[in-house]
DNA sequence: AGACTCATGTAATTCGTTACATGATTCC
DNA sequence: GGAATCATGTAACGAATTACATGAGTCT
């Protein structure tokens, strides 16, 4: 789990709250993590009682009392190591694949819509990341956090990099949708009668001609697997 | 939710079992979407209460009895409205990115060793697509579903080009960390002893000064916002 | 007058993973 | 003899979102 982490992190740049430190979410890693009050509030608690920060409560007279956390040794302990091990490999979730998928389903037009509709989404926040450089310079800066400047930045390009491959495939699609047949659209009615029982015979038929090709296809999540595996031989226990 | 629409796109092409479904999944979309039989099993139950399928039991003596699953025209109706809706943009949760973002708490070799680690795990995932496109054409071709090998072959595509930027991307930050002055690294004891109560003082500071970065920044999430309020402007309500 | 900021939370719900359970058959 | 395939699930847990709750102070 990473969001304790990426608290330890904040944390560890200095004392905090947790209100404090939902504003720096937003305004540091937002592209790529995000967390809500109502989950930051317990994860501190937790991270108390397992005694990775220590909480102090600031007192004050006209607005709520500030619970202040620092990290403690064996927070920053868990901090380095963590950032030290090989990250995980998140299982992708991208709807917009998944009407393009079954894009046959539809009318051309309807896809395309869909697609472009993903392209201003995507546009947006590479807009925003392109305006995000010049912002994170000034914020680390005034926090004194110059020497995070560099890191900070190359989040920022990975998130400009993706999403531009986003858009660019998006385009490239609706580029090779428009030249397709109007007979490949709108085909639901007639599918092949065939029961969807040979799923399994056809993996089985596609395994004897080739071999090579299923076994990729097939194992997947296998591959991940044993990506986890070997990285548990390359570094120790991986919880 | 996507799960149930992914289902439901899947018994759209033919009556199936939950056992099916999960192999077809493996066997197509496993790079943009999976899930478990566990995830599956109670996933049709609620559909079939919902309405959107039928189940028949197919009694078999040897095996235990399969449950096989149908769309309904309700079913159908339900599927194309949500592939012609706008899709929704998930946040993104990535664990490198974090890890690159307080890197300066590492030894540079630690960083760099962390993104080879990461740029094996993006390979592996390329190297299973560029398969993946002839085991899926004659996936296709035995099932008989000849005209979705294209937009099945788009998304191995949007997956490659994604996955490439990854790929491409973290050679460029390992060349750009290299060239970092050692300094920049395992800086966690110097750190400015400023109170961080400034995050927030520094936010306004920024405001004033700049207030044109700042609204790009605070504003993400809200711009998500907009784009969903957008959407509903341009389509009607979006569950 | 109404919205936003500061500052804390809890509760309910959804989505997903992991573990556990059963039991016959077939492949190595 | 042990693992994998076929075929169904349940239960527990974890992560994250949404909604709800409070309450003073400030900004427009």
């Amino acid at each position: 789990m990473s969001l304790k982490h990426a608290l330890l992190g904040f944390i560890n740049y200095g004392p905090m709250t947790g209100y404090e430190l939902k504003k720096f979410f937003n305004t540091s890693v937002a592209h790529f993590w995000n967390a809500e009050l109502s989950q930051i509030y317990p994860a501190l608690k937790a991270m108390e009682s397992d005694g990775l920060v220590e909480m102090k409560v600031e007192v004050q007279g006209d607005r709520p009392n500030r619970k202040v956390y620092s990290i403690t040794d064996a927070g920053r302990q868990v901090l380095l190591k963590w950032l030290a091990e090989p990250a995980e490999m998140e299982q992708v979730r991208d709807p917009i694949l998944i009407k393009v998928f079954f894009g046959s389903a539809l009318k051309k037009e309807q896809l395309v819509s869909v697609l472009r509709n993903s392209i201003q989404d995507s546009e947006r926040v590479v807009a925003y990341l392109k305006q995000a450089h010049t912002f994170v310079d000034s914020f680390v800066q005034s926090l004194g956090l110059q020497q995070e400047g560099d890191f900070w930045a190359l989040t920022i390009e990975a998130g400009l990099k993706i999403h531009q491959a986003e858009v660019d495939w998006a385009h490239e699609a609706i580029r090779r949708i428009e030249a397709m047949d109007e007979s490949a659209f709108e085909c639901r009615d007639d599918y092949p009668d065939i029961e969807m029982r040979t799923v399994t015979e056809v993996l089985d038929r596609i395994k004897s001609v080739m071999p090579d090709a299923l076994a990729s296809a097939d194992t997947y999540h296998r591959t991940h697997a044993v990506i986890a595996g070997a990285r548990k031989t390359r570094e120790g226990v991986v919880r």
